[in-house]
DNA sequence: CCACTTTTCCCCACTACACCCCAAAATAAT
DNA sequence: ATTATTTTGGGGTGTAGTGGGGAAAAGTGG
């Protein structure tokens, strides 16, 4: 499963290569392709084809006649955008994805198990530091169960 | 299980040979391959990949639509490394976990049962002299179950 | 429907670093 | 003392990461 974080560049057109330590834990039936989306903080989300199979089945429960569940959907999939990577192990993030991650020339890339995460790299470390919990009051809050 | 305390040296590559004594204890699952990250307090964790399974295992069940559980799930895994041992039954330590754990040129390797540890050896030495109880009132009051 | 512009995709090339192999030094065992 | 094993060091090579150019495709306007 996805871990470890990176620092790789995007160019101009949006490209960010898949480090190669990643690219190992991608299953076959990924088919080399990703659909990527907004995270649940100021990041991209991405997944390898077969694992944002499971995603979609859960929303596919969704009861689109429920206006919340209705608006969840739409905020979910309006920016999801589905690629396969170039020869180059690369993929191509689209336009508003990077606005929305305010993204500029440089890119962390943080493994998160079934998923990889694209942050700007400054707007991660205020992320980080803003929380008041150290590490070990939230693992043993998380992890006592 | 891992016991016992070693020094080593790290050379400039971040390479550190992992003990004969602690290599016996490993099982052939693990398949001369480790995962490290970044200790409870000023270590570096290193778990054969059999035994990290079951923390993966752990982190698995999270929700990482809840913000908490999300974040401590990129506190665990942002520095998380999996390598594997070369010809020489060394392992390379990733610049971040060794900035993490202050090491410089000498490192103490200890056993603790399922992992193994990484400290600077002045850093553990403060560690143990900085704990106002002593090794009697801790052991009364942690094996008194 | 055609011509033109712009964007997307694919291929080639350069650079740097990580990995692997070889080998010496040091420690332990016979 | 000799042999074996463990620990440490260094050098060459393949591959990962990055950038750019040209062909194809898509979009726009006359």
């Amino acid at each position: 499963m996805f871990k470890g974080q990176f620092i790789h560049s995007i160019d101009n057109k949006g490209r960010v290569s898949i480090p190669a330590k990643l690219r190992k834990y991608i299953s076959p039936e990924a088919n080399n392709s990703f659909v990527m989306t907004q995270g649940i903080d100021a990041c991209i989300d991405i997944y390898p084809r077969d694992q944002w199979q499971t995603i979609e089945e859960k929303l596919l429960k969704l009861n689109t006649f429920i206006p919340k569940e209705s608006r969840f959907l739409r905020l979910m999939l309006q920016n999801a955008h589905e690629d396969e990577m170039d020869g180059q192990s690369r993929i191509v993030i689209p336009q508003n994805l990077l606005e929305y991650a305010q993204i500029e020339n440089e890119v962390l890339i943080i493994g998160a198990l079934k998923k990889i995460e694209i942050w700007n790299p400054k707007v991660y470390k205020n992320y980080i530091d803003g929380s008041s919990e150290t590490f070990e009051q939230i693992a043993s809050e998380v992890m006592s169960l």
